[in-house]
RNA sequence: GGGGGCGUAGAACAGUCUGGAGUGUUCGCCGGCCUGUCAAGCCGGAGGUCGCGGGUUCAAAUCCCGUCGUCCCCGCCA
């Protein structure tokens, strides 16, 4: 017999009964009754019940919750009536004939179960006991089979899986990156890669055909609930594809983790909504379509208006949208919340209305409104008594952000019960700055789908680009890559990079496009927030097993911290001045 | 960079608005009792820098200012 396991919990059921098995875990739970003692032993695959006679071994007195023991017994069916259905194992027990410790547990800083929100800071500074939480064990476990069930299927439809370097070369583009000074050459660093996208576009043209990875990216950005600094990508891309082959692909990917981790069958391909489309009824470009709530264009109906704040917003080319928000009773300080709130999303302010019994409009401005626009508005967001109508008057973009926002806050479900997959096709090529320089909206490796129309203008020129949204979470986003240079160096002129600068930056990338370059594109997708969605948590953290916090700290392992002068010298980094000087103050009062 | 919430025993909380002795609940911990529990039960006990610093006051967990930590949001995130 094995020394320590012959069999995990899970396996024990009454097929085993009157067999001697041994199995080792975590105690977690003892129910002491003086003269008999049941156990929980707690494994890798689940729990099963042990029960112990203390006249036969005492050490079963020691014993406190998570030591880690060994038991020895006899697999017996239960007594009529102490059968356990919550438990996979309930059916049975096992009789101990020999007990082992292994190893003592301290008293725990929290308890291990699910039953209580412990603060996250003591849970990410023993993550290797919240890890032992039977949610965050499933979470884990999750994590792997739909990593797994990915892998399946892409390898099905004849993948490769190519890893791509870690430490690359840094452009100024999108995100910060986060840097690694080299050693062997004083004053140059590394980046960390945001994503594999340069490298993958090189497998293309060195005849991968089909590659995937499951990349680790870094972002030094600010901290969200489904934003960490590194995190993980299915990147995926193929050579003679169209936007339908990557779009088939990360369906196949996607329907997969789904069916591992729901159990149900995701009909594809998604529904397809265009940018465009996408903000005029939903105010974002990644909309949660499991509720209504939709917004809708009041401009017409208010187009002389009286009202001042409408009419100015209709003189500046701006609109005016609204939604219903539904039936709820608006306090005046809820009511002022909600203003608040649209002027953090960054509207001019909000106008409510409350729709009262006898269909009049309880609202700040509705003395400013004619009888013709107060009916014309009731009719055209579908308003009942009871409703709250929110409008915004607003640059377009603006006034669809807002309302947008307002509709996530008041109508979005808490859970993730239902799934509801989405791709967001057609993206502008090009998004203006607050300067009102152009910059891309995906990235300069996008194609453009008209290159004429595109130099023409480039203000509305679209891109085949697209992302994929579930529950109103941007999971991730592709596109169609650029395959010639000529056509690269038409974006970059657009973008304000000349030849010489674009030569400097992406020569190397330029010059491997004219040999031979399949037309080709791609796609990348969040593994955490997709496990995320599919284990209805809320927060990104829940998914990883050692996730930093919001000041992108790690409370088990303090990382980041200084490090010895001797190392920064061998880089050939000196700290500046007002740096030092805090990190040495830091220390002393530390030291205190 | 900005807005908001939270910080009280090892853990989760109540107490803070309206200042009056560190008061309380549940879990855990320590000791005792207990042969069918599965969040076992019963009895007893220990355990507190009310995040930290300053201010107001006869008196501060409570009011004010600052600061640290943490969470959510805006900005940022090709």
């Amino acid at each position: 017999m094995s020394r320590y396991r012959t069999h995990f919990t899970t396996e024990l059921g009454p097929d085993l009964v009157g067999q001697r098995v041994r199995v080792a875990g975590w105690v977690a739970r003892r129910r002491d009754h003086g003269g008999i003692a049941f156990l929980d032993i707690r494994d890798g695959k689940g729990i099963v019940q042990v029960v112990v006679d203390p006249a036969r071994l005492p050490q079963v007195d020691d014993l406190r919750m998570e030591y880690t023991v060994t038991i020895e017994g006899e697999v017996t069916a239960r007594p009529e009536g102490t059968v356990n259905p919550d438990l996979v194992t309930g059916e049975i027990e096992v009789q101990a004939s020999h007990l082992e410790i292994l190893s003592p547990s301290e008293p725990l800083p929290f308890m291990l179960d699910d039953r209580t929100d412990i603060d996250e800071r003591l849970r990410l500074q023993y993550r290797y006991l919240d890890l032992r939480r039977p949610r965050m064990a499933a979470n884990l476990r999750a994590r792997s089979r739909a990593t797994a069930a990915i892998r399946r299927a892409l390898d099905d439809l004849g993948f490769l899986e190519v890893e791509t370097p870690t430490l690359i070369r840094s452009t100024p583009e999108g995100a910060r990156d986060m840097l690694v000074p080299s050693r062997l050459r004083q004053g140059s660093f590394y980046a960390l890669p945001q994503s594999p996208q340069l490298f993958k576009q090189l497998l293309m043209i060195a005849g991968v055909e089909r590659y995937f990875q499951i990349a680790r990216c870094y972002r030094d950005e600010d901290f969200r609930a489904d934003r960490q600094v590194e995190f993980t990508q299915l990147d995926l891309e193929g050579s003679f594809w169209e936007a339908e082959d990557v779009q088939a692909a990360i369906e196949a990917a996607l329907v997969a983790a789904t069916r591992e981790l729901r159990g149900v069958e995701i009909p594809t391909p998604f529904p397809r909504l265009s940018w465009h489309e996408a903000m005029e009824r939903y105010g974002t470009d990644k909309p949660d379509i499991r509720f209504g709530m939709e917004i809708v264009d009041l401009s017409d109906i208010f187009a002389s208006t009286e009202f001042g704040v409408f009419a100015s917003a209709l003189a500046n080319g701006g609109t005016i949208r609204g939604i219903n928000a539904g039936q709820r009773t608006l306090s005046r300080a809820e009511a002022d919340a909600l203003v608040e709130r649209a002027k953090q999303l960054g509207g001019k302010g909000l106008v409510w209305m409350q729709v009262e019994a006898d269909g009049s409009l309880r609202s700040p401005v509705a003395k400013f409104l004619s009888e013709t626009e107060a009916t014309g508005l009731k009719e055209r967001l579908g308003a009942v008594a009871g409703d709250v109508l929110l409008i915004a008057a607003d640059r377009w973009k603006t006034a669809l952000e807002v309302l947008g926002g307002l509709r996530n806050d008041l109508g979005r479900p808490k859970n993730h019960d239902e799934l509801a997959f989405l791709w967001v096709t057609d993206f502008p090529m090009f998004e203006e700055d607050d300067d009102g320089t152009l910059t891309f909206s995906h990235h300069p490796f996008t194609m453009p789908q008209d290159v004429e129309a595109m130099q023409r203008s480039p203000q509305t020129a679209l891109a085949h680009a697209y992302d994929v949204v579930l529950n109103g979470v941007e999971l991730g986003s592709g596109s169609i890559r650029i395959h010639d240079p000529e056509t690269q160096q038409k974006v970059f002129d657009i973008l304000g990079i000349d030849r010489e600068s674009a030569e400097r930056r992406f020569g190397w990338f330029l010059e491997a496009l004219r040999y031979g370059t399949p037309p080709h594109g791609g796609f990348a997708f969040g593994i955490d927030r997709l496990v995320m969605v599919l284990q209805n948590e809320a927060s990104i953290r829940e998914v990883m097993p050692f996730p930093k916090t919001q000041t992108g700290v790690d409370p088990l392992t303090s990382a980041p911290a200084p490090v010895d002068e001797a190392q920064l010298v061998e880089l050939g980094i000196q700290l500046r001045p007002e740096v030092a000087a805090a990190l040495a103050q830091a220390e002393a009062q530390a030291g205190e």
